[in-house]
DNA sequence: CTGAATCCGCGGGGATACTG
DNA sequence: CAGTATCCCCGCGGATTCAG
């Protein structure tokens, strides 16, 4: 993630202080459960329950922990309604839109080169 | 990632499979090593040790094992020069540039959005 | 320089139980 | 139903060593 070079000058500071930043963000979403989480967000509002069932594989505890982390880079909003049962709906913000649509270009690209991909690994195991 | 419905029918076998391994794929993919080695590459080929120090804060086995995945994956080549000492240089594949296209907009979603996450952080952790 | 292999500590993440 | 807390184990991943 191409900041240029850096020296020691005066305020360079914050420029390291943006970069550190920024590969903080590229790890909480450069994850798995993250971006999967956000990929069944963006077909709209769901509910925890929901997502527990359309993420394939997610555990409850990583679930809570994605969406509290999603929640605070303010991608995700969290809505609580005080009914009983609770019910909590978790929905896109603007900034996980705009993520969802290179989400959607990931999703896109794997299965454009799935055929290409099992090739190459069948080619490699030998 | 939306397979539709699936039923307990005939060749929905094969169905089944192509989607396993589309998951399987995107988990290879969507770690942060295997993008930052892969952003590396985009600006174009790299010996083992360049990228050693182009992605910050790899370790010497990550590196060779994400690399050893992406090749395995077909996503780069890796051409060996019989010299000694040892020439070893990495490239994209034509999927690989592919998939760089949209990390590169994953980089610059994180640039566009780093003041708005940064403020939702500070805002959450209250 | 590139890379495989080994050792090992720490934490990711599953299972379970308990509140509101 | 949604969420937190606790226990605990397995495996990720760092450090180091050896080979080509």
């Amino acid at each position: 993630m191409g900041t240029k070079q850096l020296s020691g000058s005066p305020e360079d500071a914050d420029l390291r202080r943006a970069d550190s930043l920024a590969r903080e963000i590229f790890s909480d979403v450069a994850n798995k459960w993250a971006l999967l989480i956000i990929e069944a967000l963006g077909e709209g509002t769901r509910r925890f329950s929901e997502l527990r069932n359309e993420v394939e594989g997610i555990s409850h505890k990583m679930l809570t922990q994605n969406l509290r982390m999603l929640e605070r880079n303010g991608l995700v909003e969290r809505t609580v309604h005080p009914v009983v049962p609770p019910r909590v709906e978790y929905t896109l913000t603007e900034p996980g839109q705009a993520l969802r649509v290179t989400i959607d270009g990931l999703c896109d690209w794997t299965h454009r080169y799935l055929g290409h991909i099992d090739a190459s690994r069948h080619r490699f195991d030998a």
